[in-house]
RNA sequence: GUGGGCGUAGCCGAGGGGUUUAAGGCGCCAGGUUGUGGCCCUGGAGAUCGAGGGUUCGAAUCCCUCCGCUCACCCCA
């Protein structure tokens, strides 16, 4: 039997109220703060990624999913959402409208990787995008447009936290810092971190391993190296964070994995942990556009995964249900109601009245306790008898009233019942 | 790529060498009502027990291999 590939999901019918809480909150904020929907293609030309990214970080390295078209040229499916808007950006010579330019996406990403709890290789993100302006309130503004996000969607107990990286240059002092302080315990790192020191020295600050704990506590942290812009600029934040009453928690330890983030990075996790922890995070990004070909443009964007928000909500114990039903059932006895029964259906679709037909010429009975299980307020019957006479049964589900009215009436009929109805 | 756990009908799930012809529940279908749902009752369909190989007189049950799922590491949303 054929079964989805490897970390894909179908999201089913009963998991698609989860998904629209989730996508209709994310662009009710959108419209609030004032960013557009910008929608790219599903795959782009493979070196946007590594020139944005990172040939050498591990998304490009080994979680591509590469593919040759037929005319040779080398595609990647997107694995991250902020590349192909800066390419856009770039494209259609958006640094010619008033900046910045605020940009949201909700698109699937892919990533070869081993799926886990709220890690796919197709999964989902929401993320937004702010080009062309470097100032520290804009920064602010999109931690908070995160923050708000989670607490519309009604997640609780969430963290953000905040660190700042530097830029240019600034990093190369406080990596080369990084690297001797662990240098002198090399003896006493963990395997992981002895690779992390040589290829991906930052990462050696997120170590999971209890060992090394006590060195990540000891170790030098990139707030102390900042040059006099960053530093400025990342005391600018955190005075408009305080401003906006957004709850931040510096953590030192917070790098990213992607290699175009400069001074601001943050994340979004619950408080009690859990593995695959972030369900959001994002940064600032002010060398990507230069780096992609452009003039020299500062941006800053956020991304939610949004399989990750929902696990979250499931786990929290939020339970959705698909309030849509059909406002009508109609059932049918024999060849002629049937033709009828076909007609009334068509009509009652044309008066915008949501109608369920039964199939299959069941029995009554049947016919009732399908029309029972879809929740249907109303159930039309047409039987020969109704159908001689030029009528039909209207029966109201909750307490079996009936009453016969005239086919031609029906429609109207109906859409009064329907209107003294409770809503879906 | 590495390590742990787990695979019995659509779903949940008993059974751990032989009366198992593989429980039970949910769901599905039908009947109980010559054309009337929900509750209840009765019946039915649906499983080559993940796949292949081995041990044995006998394997869902023990062993091996593979596949899949899952959790964790790496990494990341």
């Amino acid at each position: 039997m054929y079964r989805v590939p490897r970390g894909t999901m179908d999201v089913l019918p009963a998991d698609q109220p989860y998904w629209r809480h989730v996508l209709e909150t994310a662009e009710r904020l959108c419209r609030l703060y004032g960013y557009q929907r910008l929608d790219t293609p599903l795959f782009e030309d493979a070196s946007l990624f590594q020139r944005s990214v990172g040939a050498g970080t591990d998304i490009v390295e080994k979680e591509t999913y590469n593919f040759q078209d037929r005319s040779g040229e080398l595609l990647t499916l997107r694995p991250e959402g902020t590349a192909p808007v800066c390419r856009a950006y770039l494209e259609h010579g958006m640094h010619a409208l008033p900046q910045p330019i605020k940009l949201y996406y909700i698109a699937p990403c892919f990533r070869y990787e081993r799926p886990q709890a709220g890690r796919y290789r197709q999964f989902y993100q929401w993320g937004y995008e702010a080009i062309g302006s470097m100032d520290p309130a804009l920064d602010a503004e999109v931690v908070e447009i995160a923050w708000r996000l989670y607490q519309l969607l009604g997640i609780t107990d969430l963290v953000v936290l905040l660190n700042s990286i530097g830029d240019p240059q600034c990093r190369p002092a406080y990596l080369k810092a990084l690297v001797a302080y662990y240098s002198a315990h090399r003896g006493s790192l963990c395997r992981d971190c002895g690779v992390r020191l040589e290829k991906n020295p930052l990462r050696l600050l997120d170590c999971k391993e209890p060992q090394d704990q006590p060195l990540i506590q000891g170790a030098p942290r990139a707030v102390d190296y900042l040059c006099p812009e960053c530093r400025g600029h990342h005391a600018q934040v955190e005075h408009y964070l305080a401003l906006l009453g957004v709850p931040y928690q510096m953590e030192h330890r917070l790098v990213r994995g992607l290699d175009y983030y400069t001074k601001t990075v943050f994340e979004v996790v619950p408080r009690d942990g859990g593995s695959q922890n972030a369900i959001g995070a994002g940064g600032r990004y002010d060398g990507l556009i230069e780096e992609l070909g452009g003039r020299p443009t500062p941006g800053i964007g956020f991304a939610a995964g949004i399989d990750r928000i929902i696990l979250n909500l499931k786990r929290q114990g939020l339970t959705l249900r698909d309030g849509s039903r059909p406002q009508v059932y109609v059932a049918y006895l024999g060849d002629r109601a049937k033709d009828a029964a076909l007609r009334l259906t068509a009509e009652l679709r044309a008066e915008g009245l949501n109608t369920l037909l039964a199939f299959g010429d069941r029995s009554l009975r049947a016919q009732l306790r399908h029309a029972n299980s879809t929740g249907a307020p109303y159930s039309l019957i047409l039987g020969e008898d109704e159908v001689q006479a030029g009528e039909a049964l209207l029966r109201r589900m909750e307490d079996g009233e009936q009453e016969r009215v005239p086919l031609t009436h029906v429609a109207a009929r109906l859409s009064q019942a329907v209107a003294s109805q409770p809503g879906p």
